[in-house]
DNA sequence: CGAGGCCGGTGCAACGATGCACCGCATGCT
DNA sequence: AGCATGCGGTGCATCGTTGCACCGGCCTCG
């Protein structure tokens, strides 16, 4: 199963035949090449990759790199991004990082010593120091779910949906509808998105004429930590309780992501209030929940397959030096999906 | 920063430090030890795996093929099972089969031309006729989420949840709660794992002295295509409705799994009932959105953790040689947790 | 007529790590 | 004396693929 047993079942040298497997065959008798892709055929065979990887350097292997494919969010991610890659022959190695940014960088670090020289990664870091060393080596680098710093590599690319856009849609949609009273649900405003997903909301407010003075922040023990993804919905929860025992308790609630909306619902169902009613609740991300939930989630929604398409192909002309070696920045269009969870008040 | 940078550094042979490297250093003068190790830190060596793997055969990576990690239920085997790699140096190649079976085929053969020995397989397929070729050539494969079956090989570990003892968990809490009508939502039959359940889901009846052949069984349009997970909850919505319609409808529905039962749940509510309350329902899997939902969900949890480990722990040993050829099938344990979707029919 | 070009391929030295065979010397055993 | 065995390492062929340099024969052209 060599290039070698090929070679020789076709009667020609082993370098014939990685000729014709490298696209090398513009000079090469039709019949030589057919004999060639018989041999192949009866054979069965298969280019080793690690071998083909130790003389030429490349691979066709790509590194993911997630806080936890066990968030659908993620994992929607990793699956059309695995799609993207298989259609041009390309792999992806699924790295867990469990929000540990040691780990983060211990995977970086592995992918590159596996030969892996591009990767996406999802840092929940507003800082990519960790990496930095690599990148300066050559390691492509995609951000993905992270708008660029000052700071960040040069050759990086950031891909993202437009947070603040998304954001100030949600509000707006609220506003429109005649809410004056809102509030904005979220952990800590730790990362680049969660503050752009905050000025969203409101700039929305200004917009409508509303002091965002008088809207209300809900951030509940508000500290770094709160990142997990059950930890969303429970915060989101313990954040709508908050909410009630304010004297005028806002109408409307625009939540960080759909895990913490969907908390939201909770703790408003709890406190005895019909969301979609008495109260309207807008999550973030449209992750496949949001349409399953009583009531269904209004929600923004981030166009994953485009993003996780656009990922791979900057990633893929980048390993081909074909592509510009300066970085940019990939904003996408959020999109506002109206369900059953917004109504004008009450 | 190869072998022999670090070798130059460190004043010895490439073959020394491979020793260390290997664990060949046993009458190596601690001395030298330490200059092998200074100079490997010195230079941030990381051995090249492409090198390495083809000199030796041998490899680091295993695969694990699963319909698609968009769905929650994968995911989290995902992350489990890499987590218990990472634990051993080993790394996980992804691949969503998105249910295709020739895609499924590709994939298995894809990884045994990188070089990899040992797959997780997550089959939609009854047969596991397709993988058989590179079974025989020494692929080891673990089969995952299904119990093994007459004309498998030999040296097949299935990995499963003992499904009909859940099912029977499932439709016993309801019995137990006084539940005498009741009714199985699912896809067609077309897996192993389906029938089980349904197996103990008539089983349960049969113990609480119902004739199962009063219970009712809700597949819609069901045919072999219904796999999908979004699908699943539309499914169940859908089966809601149609179990309304009926003159004597059931009070107590076991789903085939979490999405599904959401979707029951769903369309229980858009016929105007209470969930947990007017009708009890039961889920398989104990996805993170069952603790979630509102009510939530009532469900049948596999251990999945546990089985991650445990399909890691078994591919690692016979990847080594130093575990069991001979095949074998693992069923844990499911168990039942209780939560707001079940109470007493009204 | 000789230099150069075009054929359709082939030869060969890498890529980086591995691990067996083996180095030369000192000591122990019979 | 003669041989085995220990020491702490080293030399070298090898894994499968690649792609440049180059083969010898024939044609073209100035």
């Amino acid at each position: 199963m060599t290039i070698q047993q090929v070679a020789t079942e076709a009667g020609v040298s082993p370098s014939t035949v990685s000729n014709l497997l490298n696209g090398r065959n513009h000079r090469m008798l039709p019949e030589t090449r057919q004999r060639i892709e018989r041999a192949i055929d009866k054979l069965g065979y298969r280019p080793n990759r690690a071998a083909r990887q130790l003389r030429t350097g490349r691979n066709t292997t790509i590194g993911l790199v997630v806080p936890s494919v066990g968030n659908p969010f993620w994992g929607a991610l990793a699956r059309h991004l695995e799609s993207a890659a298989l259609a041009e022959g390309y792999h992806v190695l699924l790295c867990n990082s469990e929000r540990d940014p040691r780990r983060e960088r211990d995977y970086v670090d592995e992918l590159w010593a596996d030969g892996v020289h591009g990767v996406v990664l999802c840092s929940s870091l507003p800082s990519l120091e960790h990496v930095m060393p690599l990148v300066e080596r050559g390691l492509q680098l995609v951000a993905f779910d992270r708008t660029s710093q000052a700071g960040d590599p040069a050759s990086l690319v950031s891909i993202s949906v437009d947070n603040a856009i998304g954001s100030q849609l949600a509000a707006q949609h609220l506003t429109d509808l005649g809410h004056r009273r809102l509030a904005f649900v979220s952990g800590a405003l730790a990362s680049v998105n969660r503050k752009e997903r905050y000025r969203g909301f409101t700039a929305a407010l200004e917009q409508a004429g509303i002091d965002p003075a008088t809207s209300v922040r809900a951030p509940v023990k508000g500290d770094a930590d709160d990142f997990g993804d059950v930890e969303a919905s429970e915060l989101g929860r313990a954040a709508a309780a908050e909410l009630l025992a304010l004297e005028d308790p806002p109408t409307g609630i625009v939540a960080i992501n759909d895990m913490c909306a969907l908390g939201v619902c909770r703790g408003l169902r709890d406190g005895g209030l019909e969301v979609g009613k008495d109260v309207s609740v807008v999550g973030f991300d449209d992750i496949v929940l949001a349409d399953l939930y009583a009531p269904t989630l209004t929600t923004v929604r981030q166009p994953m397959k485009e993003m996780a398409a656009a990922a791979f192909t900057q990633l893929r002309s980048r390993l081909d030096d074909s592509g510009p070696t300066q970085g940019q920045s990939l904003l996408f269009r959020p999109e506002l999906i109206v369900r059953e969870s917004t109504a004008p008040p009450a």
